[in-house]
DNA sequence: CTCTTTCTCATGCAATTGCATCAAATTTGA
DNA sequence: TCAAATTTGATGCAATTGCATGAGAAAGAG
């Protein structure tokens, strides 16, 4: 087997660290502000960034990183709550698209007041400008 | 609030799914291997690094960002496994050490084939030395 | 001392995830 | 054209995780 380098595998260790630091961060601070989960947001966040404000599951399975399966129960949850409304794929009855609502546009909103701070206490903070372009340009080759 | 630039939320979108990324390869690896999860290699790792081959179970979870209640169980697992084995905590009741098996460590063996590989393949192979030298000490400001 | 608080680990129960598989619709290919 | 293969999404069931809480032991306060 090709043998990792003590270097890579100590980068490996800071890069684990560092994004599950992050992201217990912000998890925490969502829910003691009683919002739901970092998921529900990336896909609230994904379905707003698109013009239209729809994309099909695959899609948001894909952007995101996501399991199939767990998408799909995922919007389920987010359906029931009103944050996302399903409606048929024209001229494919397997598809669906999955609509953004204006109460998920409004829950997105009220998320983000959170979830940038928590980013901006974690990053911004810690690096400066050229820091943050550096490191991003490197995970980018990831 | 303190709002984040969007050099640092794209950051932190990359920070994300790079290690989303790499540790789902690692894990797809290791599952087609017939092998346990990285969970369980971290615990391993963790306890063969120390001289005795024992910890704390509030080490362990400090070390690698585990919540209580899931390591408990974890550790129900592996015991059962005979990969490690609890042990009293001389002087304190409460506590115990948890200790590597001769078992433990040879699982511990046989992944690293799977995840050294895995770890090299992504980061070694896509970076230079500079590179992982200059990734490494960026995130660890983090 | 002894009562309260804190620390360490375990556990019941509900929610979520993973795995395997299904059902339906479409596409492919002979 | 029609059966086989593929694509898309859902779901039953088992395993894992999150949350709240418990039990037992030690530490601290008076």
């Amino acid at each position: 087997m090709q043998r990792p380098s003590e270097a890579v595998v100590d980068l490996w260790i800071r890069l684990n660290c560092a994004q599950r630091r992050l992201r217990a961060n912000i998890e925490a601070d969502l829910k003691k502000a009683g919002l739901p989960s970092l998921d529900w947001y990336s896909v609230l966040l994904h379905l707003k960034r698109v013009e239209c404000g729809r994309l099909s599951p695959r899609e948001i399975e894909e952007g995101l990183l996501f399991e199939q399966y767990n998408l799909s129960r995922l919007l389920d949850r987010m359906e029931k709550e009103g944050l996302v409304r399903r409606i048929p794929y024209p001229g494919d009855k397997r598809r669906q698209l999955i609509e953004i609502t204006d109460k998920g546009r409004g829950l997105q909103k009220r998320m983000w007041l959170i979830y940038g701070a928590a980013i901006d206490r974690f990053l911004g903070a810690r690096l400066d400008e050229g820091q943050v372009e550096q490191l991003s340009t490197l995970l980018s080759r990831l």
